[in-house]
DNA sequence: TTAAATGCAAAGACTTTGCTGTTAT
DNA sequence: ATAACAGCAAAGTCTTTGCATTTAA
């Protein structure tokens, strides 16, 4: 959906710089977290910033390339593997893991939630619960572990009718990525 | 730890066989389910049935290889992995994945039950609990599906004390694999 | 007898990396 | 100026597969 910021670069010296390629990549939300990270801006990052930023869903690296290439053809796979990794490692992206081989990326700050993948389209929904984690914390400690961090996914298929989901949830469905779950 | 059934092979015509190379390898329980699946028997998948079936953790492929081997060295990885992937299809295995990017697998036949990863010794802690699906079967129901399934990893340290875990407690611990899981 | 299974090596899919040139600071 | 970064292609890791051969049923 890539609804890109396009506010004007109206004073170059404020900061807000775009691509040597387009105009279109401005300063983003995740661009501005790698600054605060110490690291450099180059144009590619900048790009590989906005589209994370802008991402509703939970592109692999040959998608974050796609999109990227698309607003400036002077990135390579490369840099997109070592874009995320780096920015993982900063904990700016999160990895997951939805089955199909390829690890799949999103925004940290987008707040913790779970994941559920439509068995059937493929598609991922995003929803908070506050339970799943005290319930976790509480079974590890009974056996004796303090828990770090958790792991939930749930593999469900869309119920008949289409009773929409109720007030607390926030529903954000994936784009399709073609993606290889077969058996 | 592999204790093995050596029970001598008194009856040839009573269906327990051997492995030709080695006289320890009998039936199992999982070579029993992959009669009923109606997949032949040779000497080979006897064997990884037989390593399988031993398995007290959650061995990848590699692993199942080296534990094969020393039983008959006429084994080859091709054949773990299509082993490993046929057994899986027929659901008499399940495939973990516990970040580390091989996969790792044991038997269905275990039971359902949730693991626990130690993220200072690598070690995996299985424990039985029938909280989470309850809890996710409604969540997935307010946001309109049916629960198909489900994944739950939990990752978590040792507590200073060593307060054993309570009587709902199932815990195996898992051999260690030098796992590649550090960041 | 014959469909299924195996071994071996080649190929695939995804990801990392060595090296050299470029660039943000 | 210089450490970080990017591109490219080679290499790495895990897994699958084509093909000729063997084998269980």
């Amino acid at each position: 959906m890539v609804v890109s910021t396009k506010s004007v670069d109206r004073n170059p010296r404020a900061g807000s710089r775009r691509s040597p390629a387009s105009g279109i990549v401005d300063d983003s939300p995740i661009a501005r977290l790698c600054v605060q990270n110490g690291l450099k801006m180059t144009g590619q990052r900048r790009v590989i910033a906005h589209v994370l930023s802008e991402a509703e869903d939970h592109p692999d690296v040959e998608e974050l390339y796609r999109r990227a290439s698309a607003l400036d053809s002077r990135i390579s796979v490369a840099t997109v593997y070592r874009t995320v990794r780096l920015l993982e490692e900063k904990g700016i992206l999160a990895r997951r893991d939805f089955g199909g081989g390829r690890a799949r990326y999103e925004a940290s700050e987008n707040g913790h939630h779970y994941h559920i993948i439509d068995v059937d389209s493929g598609r991922v929904v995003e929803f908070e619960n506050d339970e799943p984690v005290i319930l976790l914390t509480q079974i590890a400690e009974k056996l004796g572990f303090d828990l770090v961090s958790h792991r939930i996914e749930l593999f469900a298929r869309r119920r008949g009718g289409s009773r929409s989901a109720s007030s607390e949830t926030k529903a954000k469905s994936d784009s399709i990525n073609t993606e290889t779950s077969g058996s």
